[in-house]
DNA sequence: CTTAGCACTTGAGACCACGGAGTGCCAGGA
DNA sequence: TCCTGGCACTCCGTGGTCTCAAGTGCTAAG
């Protein structure tokens, strides 16, 4: 059905459609790409291509703009990903080895990958629920008021004031602060629950309320901050593009975080480059976008999702070379922190 | 020079450009705002002011403009800031003492504020030098390793890893934790570093190598982390207004925080109301937007600015409105905490 | 199966004419 | 002195027509 020339046809026009933006005819694509055949030839590949899908054109008689199911083919057959230039790498590698925190780590890979792509990226925090308890410490203020910090192995440290206590007698917290460390450093965030339900009826009696009342906010915070928090760079890139869908559209979708999670969520295996394309994205405003992302952490597991989002008709391969590299060195710097 | 029939026909003027976005004309004018007099009558009016620079027509014959002359004679003499109708701030209030943290207070805020304006709003958070010392956490991590947690009456927390020190014995660190907080606490942060000029020399000998690395780093994150983190919300409303310069140069300048935090910290007296227009603003990319910014903080100290941006043709009574409503509410809120 | 040739389609751009909205100026009136 | 009505002029935006370039589909020959 589909036999190689033609294949190197829906390659060819992938191609010089994304670096020109306009609609490709048969004759210029003969020129430009050493396909070896006449225009008349090339019209008749394309004709077939049209039925099956895989391109259309604007209006009679223009040239022909890939589909999202011709990029989906691109992406999946045709292309292989780029891999960055060795002056690339160094530059993210003495990039992002300049942070000093997980936040800075954080900002600065959203900065690179938006300059490396020249689009959108979006960098989630690292979760919480694939990491471990590294430390709990609890701080009093005043007398009704402590201050839990949890820190986990990730680097991520999250904070919460408890209120309204009976009463908060520095042992007392100082027990309790010795219990959590001893029973959950080393834990994994998913196991707290278990781990600790039977904590209280390990007290005596009187500190059961102040023990408690910690171990309520800290259940809390670990399904509420679960995985919510993502950062955004390179809005600048989408003025350039034009889109389909209005600009405003798009700013609107990757403004709503909960958005953006979902989308990069739904992605598949965490290891690999996921690519959805176009209306593939379940959300409205982005039918217009493609986006490139990828699961990075330590070792192999997967602790969050990064990616850049920008225009269907976007350099495939070179964006997923940046993505995936950039993943692998945040994933590097995480281990070594 | 100006007598007050000039000034309400440039009110006029000024007013009829925001909210259709088309030069406007004497007839027009004449007909929608009960003016009294004849077009003939206004177009010499138009004349004067036009000399005067307070407006511009694109071309011969076609509507007047106002400059960013104009528009500043418009915001000085010629209107009040709107208040807010009741529903309005009832709604201000509930959205915000809904938030459970600094953080959230921020977001919340700066959502607010490009909803209510419909406009992009930018929120700095509380500045460390305004606020004062809560208490300091200690919280060794291994034998070589030290955690510092800053915790500031305002609500923010700063944390910070010290590495790579000699050995941090469990009782050293607790001694320091002590002293720091005895030396410390209620403090402003501006007074700490004289405050801790003479610790070390406090302590006994064996211990002031801890010392000595826990204050450098101490120090380092007060001047450091400054005053350097904003937030930014409804930048789609961008996409809706079509600006002279492009939009691409508006959403770069908004990324580069620092951009925003100088411009903010331009502004005149924080308990104020502060309006730039135009070319008033220093950054290139902005010369064409205004930005309305005012103080907030508890009491009568100002912690930080907050403000929208937005295009020079821009409804400047709502705005100022709201964003003053909005930088009195979130004090209260912070006051409240 | 490929290719050359050809007639056909269509949007982009150039050109033009025209109407509407606005202007400046002047002379007459309160 | 200041306002007003009148008038001639300017310019932009709109819409129509025309032409051109690029592209297409189809057919017949190699």
């Amino acid at each position: 059905m589909l036999d190689d020339r033609k294949l190197a046809v829906l390659r060819a026009i992938v191609e010089d459609y994304v670096s020109t933006n306009e609609p490709v005819g048969s004759k210029a694509l003969g020129e430009r790409y050493a396909l070896g055949v006449s225009p008349a030839t090339i019209r008749n590949d394309m004709v077939a291509l049209e039925e099956e899908g895989y391109i259309t054109q604007p209006h009679t008689s223009a040239g022909r703009v890939p589909t999202d199911k011709g990029y989906r083919l691109f992406v999946d057959r045709l292309s292989t990903v780029k891999p960055l230039s060795t002056a690339e790498r160094r530059a993210i590698e003495t990039f992002l080895s300049g942070a000093v925190d997980l936040e800075e780590i954080v900002t600065r890979t959203v900065r690179l990958l938006a300059q490396l792509t020249r689009q959108v990226a979006v960098v989630q925090y690292p979760s919480l629920t694939r990491s471990a308890v590294q430390h709990i410490e609890l701080v009093p203020l005043g007398l009704q008021r402590v201050m839990m910090v949890l820190i986990t192995d990730t680097g991520r440290v999250e904070q919460r004031v408890i209120d309204g206590l009976e009463s908060a007698e520095e042992h007392e917290v100082e027990n309790l602060r010795l219990l959590l460390n001893q029973t959950l450093v080393g834990t994994w965030l998913t196991e707290v629950p278990p781990a600790v339900s039977d904590l209280p009826s390990r007290l005596p009696p009187e500190e059961r309320p102040l023990a408690a009342a910690v171990l309520s906010v800290l259940l809390e915070s670990l399904v509420e901050k679960h995985e919510e928090k993502v950062v955004l760079g390179g809005t600048a890139n989408l003025a350039s593009v034009d889109f389909s869908t209005s600009l405003r559209e798009i700013l609107e979708a990757l403004e709503e975080n909960v958005v953006l999670i979902r989308l990069l969520g739904e992605a598949g295996d965490p290891s690999m480059l996921t690519v959805r394309i176009g209306a593939e994205n379940s959300h409205q405003g982005l039918q217009s976008t493609s986006i490139v992302s990828a699961g990075y952490g330590v070792g192999d597991q997967s602790l969050a999702k990064l990616g850049v989002v920008g225009p269907t008709r976007m350099d495939y391969p070179g964006t997923m070379g940046a993505v995936r590299a950039v993943a692998r060195y945040v994933g590097q710097i995480l281990a070594g922190q």
